[in-house]
DNA sequence: CAAACATCTGAACGTTGGTTCACTTCTTGT
DNA sequence: ACAAGAAGTGAACCAACGTTCAGATGTTTG
């Protein structure tokens, strides 16, 4: 016997991975999945093409992983506030505009994962999401009706209803030729216009009494 | 002199343009985008892929005008409701509605103009779409604002969370797993029930005074 | 019918980008 | 140090499709 994995080497792959994720994050938070081939992520990485194959199985898995982990720094986020202190109507006011204001904080990351065109694998995944957003949503929804303070009859339907507006809401404003106009001086909506039309209308969407500040 | 384009060869031309666009629409409806070869389109329209270029420059350049001729036909059908008869409330609830039955019976092309990954060039064509959906809606709020029928402050932000929470309501049930669950006869949501969610969501949304019928 | 010219054909080609694999270079245990 | 075997390399390979083009086939006019 002259060879065996030993907890070093365990560690060092699992680092070496780690990066590899880190890379491509990068790259997509740069320019999208687009950019996203692996001959070009071998290279930031510093390694060979046929080396990310000892770390993922396929480009597929490799993309569904960063999407996959991105968005899951979302959902959690989203989740904290969503479960958070406060009545339901605030919690979602708060969680409306967190979303709003995370995605505009790093626009193209965003992007990339609400609309840009991607491969099935990784659009598998984006419906994943998309559903755990929905989850999350509908807890809330269920939580408020029951105390009364939203009135939605079929929370599911509903929290894909938000889940869509925010989406499309957001979408425009942080797609890339509106972010070029923005640069470029010309006139555009505002974080604080959208967040605060976005949250009125999540919160009467639901039913809430009043508006939340 | 020997030859010259008669307005019969025009007419047989215009035809068989009429043709292709035709079985590609086909070829969409029955399995998305991702289904539309020119190998098999050829195939289908019994012609050689060298003929197709001679209608049309490029795959994007076809796949683009499948997608706007449907998706006209949908922002059309949408534009007569929304400029119709009746007050504003009234009116957009009857949009919505026709809209979720529109898509609802014809799912597959509904999910493929909606939410199938496709590629770039046909994409800008559905944010261009979703825009117009996005200007009619806009249209109808501003009318409806002025004559104190709905509360938007920001017509157009709301416009795009219309659009968003449409599409995506009716996405999960028109998807194709959805679908299958359907058809073996596990249990799913039933157009009825996502169409009067959606209908009192978006009257609520924009700040309607009462559910309209 | 025959010249003149458009249109059609479909196998071959080109491009893009993921994936492989024979070979080299490390690591580890004795 | 050295054997045993894992990890790394990167050019070649491959698959999938869109696109082309030289030759065959139609169509029109005199």
């Amino acid at each position: 016997m002259a060879y065996r994995t030993t907890p070093a080497r365990m560690d060092r792959d699992e680092q070496l991975r780690q990066r590899i994720l880190d890379c491509a994050l990068s790259r997509v938070a740069g320019g999208g999945f687009a950019s996203l081939t692996m001959v070009a992520l071998a290279d930031d990485v510093g390694i060979a093409t046929g080396s990310l194959y000892r770390h993922f199985h396929s480009k597929g898995e490799l993309a569904a992983e960063v999407f996959a982990s991105a968005s899951g720094r979302e959902v959690e986020a989203l989740r904290e506030v969503l479960r958070g202190d406060g009545d339901p109507a605030t919690r979602l006011a708060r969680g409306v505009r967190q979303f709003a204001a995370r995605a505009w904080s790093s626009r193209s990351l965003a992007f990339a994962l609400i609309a840009e065109p991607v491969e099935a694998e990784v659009d598998e995944q984006r419906l994943l999401y998309r559903e755990a957003y929905g989850e999350l949503f509908c807890e809330l929804l269920e939580e408020g009706a029951a105390q009364g303070a939203f009135q939605v009859a079929q929370p599911r339907v509903i929290a894909a209803c938000l889940v869509g507006a925010i989406a499309e809401s957001l979408v425009g404003p942080l797609s890339p030729p509106a972010w070029a106009a923005r640069e470029a001086g010309r006139p555009s909506v505002e974080l604080a216009v959208v967040s605060d039309a976005l949250t009125t209308f999540c919160l009467r969407a639901v039913g809430a009494k009043e508006p939340h500040p």
